[in-house]
DNA sequence: AAAATATGTCAACATATCTGACCAAAATAT
DNA sequence: ATATTTTGGTCAGATATGTTGACATATTTT
């Protein structure tokens, strides 16, 4: 016999509010920093994806963020201004474009991570590994389920 | 001794990584029901507040949603406008308006749960109960954390 | 009576998204 | 070799959601 408890529509909703807030509390973090540098989250969002996928194509990182080309474009322009990433030719189709961190990137992207990290690491750190591992599943059922 | 994996920068980032997406799953579901009444997302973070805390005033309702109040206005006004919220005189401080559902609105908000419920009901009957409390508890930490 | 509080409103602006149309370069298919 | 598809970039205009700052009104507290 299981204890369906937390099927009900209350706890759903409790986990729904839970989720938004940790949504909002862990992003608006890196607002200042980023803010300073005349950059938002939008920037923010494909900067991290580009550094977890270096070599990455626009076509790809699109399909990351859910977001259209015209909008992705506006993005990639101001970081490619700012020296953020830099794009390089794929050589066996140089249509595409790879997608790296540039090394004023790097050293800024380490920085907005850092504003960002403290509330994680300090909510991982006060949490056992079982609980973490738990939670990480919970988010990718979460993310792979509807239906 | 503890295992301290899961604090590494890498696990870090894979979090964050899975918050962002399990937010974006989450609540764009419900966003295509919510277009079809010219309603947003915004309307429905107000919707879902006043639904769990019925009688809450609109400086409450502030705080919890961290908006400025003009931004808070423009979304009562159209909920109120299409009586899916009302508002009523609190008896005590006749400056409160007391924010409950209207009919309409106890039936829209319902019909607009539905459309997220789904994803996360599935994920957590998937999950055992004690990964359901975990994952609970680490979003809280991650609320209230910080430093 | 004066000050503080709760709510509502106006205007202007910032941001991040969208749709739709269109273009160019390069690769692939016929 | 030409036609089609893919990849990336761009323009213009619209929408949604937020911001600041100024101000108005009713009510409660001091």
């Amino acid at each position: 016999m299981k204890d369906l408890l937390y099927l009900k529509d209350e706890q759903i909703k409790d986990c729904i509010q839970l989720l938004l807030y940790a949504y909002r509390e862990t992003f608006s973090d890196p607002l200042e920093i980023l803010k300073k540098n005349s950059l938002g989250a939008a920037h923010y969002r494909a900067l991290h994806l580009v550094e977890r996928n270096e070599g990455i194509n626009v076509n790809e990182l699109l399909i990351k963020l859910k977001i259209t080309k015209q909008s992705l474009n506006r993005v990639l322009k101001e970081l490619k201004r700012l020296r953020l990433i830099k794009q390089v030719k794929d050589k066996n189709d140089t249509r595409r474009k790879l997608l790296y961190l540039d090394q004023n990137g790097r050293k800024f992207y380490q920085q907005v991570f850092e504003s960002q990290k403290k509330r994680i690491f300090n909510a991982l750190k006060h949490s056992d590994s079982d609980s973490v591992i738990k939670f990480k599943e919970v988010l990718k059922k979460i993310i792979n389920g509807k239906k």
